[in-house]
RNA sequence: GCACUCGUAGCUCAGCUGGAUAGAGCACCCGCCUUCUAAGCGGGCGGUCUCAGGUUCGAAUCCUGACGGGUGUACCA
């Protein structure tokens, strides 16, 4: 349910009913539960303009509203207008949601179609800890954004092109080519090429001819070359299955991919003035002060940049793009900004298409320094993933007790989901330090709580076996608080992916379950001596919470268990 | 040098389309399992929201500056 909007177009009405000419500012979740659900501070604002005191200003506007919504709309302080939501109504939405696949969440009206870039792992190394961040916030967000009706295209923008893979194919040759075992440890394989490109200086030369030779597309490098992409996406493939993200080959499109289309895209800047000469290489310039974009070097070679371009015009030209969303870490920020630029002003993307590059704050080590592949301190995602399932079984096997299937399933449900949420429930613009205990904590604020919540939950309606019916009918301010709470999910989705924020989600999450906690603490379901129709209500709320949990968290790439 | 970003409780973080006594988790102290899962619930402790100005009826939130951390800054991706 799209409570704001609805209340928000109350207060429009009221204000026009008032006959107050000015724009309505937004209603606010209210701060405390005292000051009702939604409070309206637009009163205050308003004093000057009508020279009249805002307690004045307030009255009017609640003398005006009128809205099944509210239940009441009191006046508190200098002019707040406090609201107070209608449980009929809300009661009445609820039920609506409870038996709606959708929860009640609207599909847009004008779908568009979105392509969400991330991941984009480089093809000559494993997965770090480092790319966990744009698989998961990429993949959280092209989840909701096709929850809300977006015709949402992944886009796993992979590196297997470039100076390295020459490198590797040459090593890789140079063992027998019938050795692809020897890739099952691609950073180890990738090391000891390097070595033998640091050491060996013949080696070197041929490393640099095959870079060429792939290039110009000879057919025995192209066929090494695949050979060991292959292989690597093998490896990215486990991660993403263990992770839970959606990510398939189906959506990879590799830089290699836009590599015949570079000519004719330099050309098209070239021609348009936007691209000019400098140092003999192709330059876009910005201003005094800012470095320029390189779109082709002085030998002829093309750039990142000169790929990016070229996915742009793709993404918008060929997929019809209407949101292109870049989920990658915040150092390039400099970089996106003038990719962007570029394609403005040569025109590979119209002005209707909406470019944003949903920058991530990077994690680093204890020193404060970013995680380095090349630096032996890395921690291989797949080693996380793992230790999290490990830790998540001990944790299981205190604590209960499980069959051995159970055992597989719930620790991979757990471990794995609470590191997503330790990382989507920060704020994607903060940096933070790589901590194993906080990764695979289980305490307080962690996907396990909301997953406790949900086997709680599940487990009552088990044992009551039936489908509850009738009314929705709200006893006590806790109740009314969850059914709030449960009603706002929309408007938070709604926000979350417009501005590509996943921790809104968790933070919403987290709330919702709190609420349910105590009312489960507090409020007796299947206990004896509760009355049959607030039995039947009581467990209706509870229904509406587990499905909410599940589908928030669903949507966040986190799953549930029934039991735990 | 220039640009971007962050600076909130001992630690990790919410809150930042300006609003009423600034919220969680962890840690620490106390209480609650003979009835729906104690991975939980209740209570306590803990803050000059880095600093200084400004805008405003009102600033953790917006603007300017300083300080501190991180990052980027011409042919890597």
């Amino acid at each position: 349910m799209r409570l704001k909007e609805q209340l928000n177009r109350a207060i429009a009405d009221a204000y026009a009913k008032a006959g107050i000419e000015a724009t309505p500012i937004s209603v606010n979740e209210a701060g405390k539960p005292e000051f009702g659900d939604y409070q309206y501070n637009g009163a205050m604002a308003l004093a000057k303009q009508l020279k009249q005191a805002p307690r004045e200003i307030a009255e009017r506007i609640v003398a005006s509203l009128d809205s099944p919504l509210i239940a009441k709309a009191e006046i508190a302080g200098p002019g707040f207008i406090n609201l107070h939501l209608s449980d009929v109504a809300l009661s009445a939405a609820a039920q609506e949601a409870r038996s709606d696949e959708r929860l009640g969440v609207a599909l847009k009206h004008e779908p568009i179609v979105a392509v969400v870039d991330y991941s984009g792992p480089n093809m000559a190394k494993e997965m770090h800890v480092g790319h966990l961040r744009s698989t998961i916030i990429g993949d959280a967000l092209a989840n909701m954004l096709e929850f809300l009706g977006d015709e949402v295209i992944r886009q796993n923008h992979i590196g297997d092109w470039g100076t390295q893979f020459g490198m590797l194919i040459a090593y890789l040759e140079e063992l027998g080519e019938a050795q692809t075992d020897s890739l099952r440890d691609l950073e180890a394989f990738y090391r000891a090429a390097k070595q033998r490109f640091d050491e060996d200086s013949a080696f070197a030369d041929k490393a640099r001819e095959y870079v060429v030779k792939i290039q110009s597309g000879d057919a025995r490098c192209l066929a090494l070359w695949r050979r060991v992409i292959n292989i690597s996406l093998g490896h990215c493939e486990e991660v993403y299955e263990k992770l839970g993200v959606s990510l398939t080959r189906e959506d990879v499109r590799a830089e290699s991919f836009y590599n015949e289309h570079l000519p004719e895209i330099v050309q098209t800047l070239k021609t348009q003035g936007v691209a000019t000469e400098s140092e003999g290489a192709q330059c876009v310039f910005f201003g005094e002060d800012e470095a320029p974009l390189i779109v082709q070097k002085a030998d002829g070679g093309y750039l990142y940049a000169t790929t990016d371009l070229a996915a742009l015009w793709y993404r918008a030209n060929v997929l019809h793009a209407k949101r292109i969303s870049y989920v990658v870490d915040a150092r390039q920020s400099q970089h996106f900004k003038q990719v962007f630029a570029t394609a403005r002003k040569a025109g590979l993307v119209g002005e209707d298409v909406l470019l944003e590059h949903i920058a991530f704050g990077t994690m680093t080590d204890k020193n404060g320094k970013p995680f380095k592949t090349r630096e032996g301190g890395t921690v291989k995602l797949i080693d996380l993933l793992n230790e999290a399932i490990v830790r998540a079984k001990e944790a299981i096997k205190k604590s209960g007790e499980y069959d051995e299937a159970e055992i597989e399933t719930i620790a991979k449900t757990i471990g794995i989901g609470a590191v997503k949420y330790a990382d989507l429930s920060m704020r994607r613009d903060m940096n933070y330090v790589f901590d194993w205990e906080k990764m695979l904590s289980f305490e307080g604020n962690t996907a396990l709580y909301m997953q406790y919540a949900y086997a709680r939950i599940r487990s009552i309606l088990r044992k009551y076996g039936k489908a509850p019916e009738g009314e929705i009918i709200v006893t006590d301010a806790l109740e009314h608080r969850l059914l709030v709470q449960l009603l706002r999910f929309e408007d938070t989705l709604l926000e979350a992916a417009q501005k590509a924020m996943p921790s809104y989600i968790t933070s919403y999450l987290y709330e919702l379950a709190t609420l349910f906690m105590k009312f489960y603490e507090h409020n007796p379901i299947l206990k004896e001596g509760v009355d049959e129709k607030v039995r039947q209500s009581r467990l209706q709320l509870a229904d509406l919470s587990a499905k909410t949990i599940k589908l928030g968290l669903g949507l966040l790439g986190i799953e549930t268990v029934e039991r735990l």
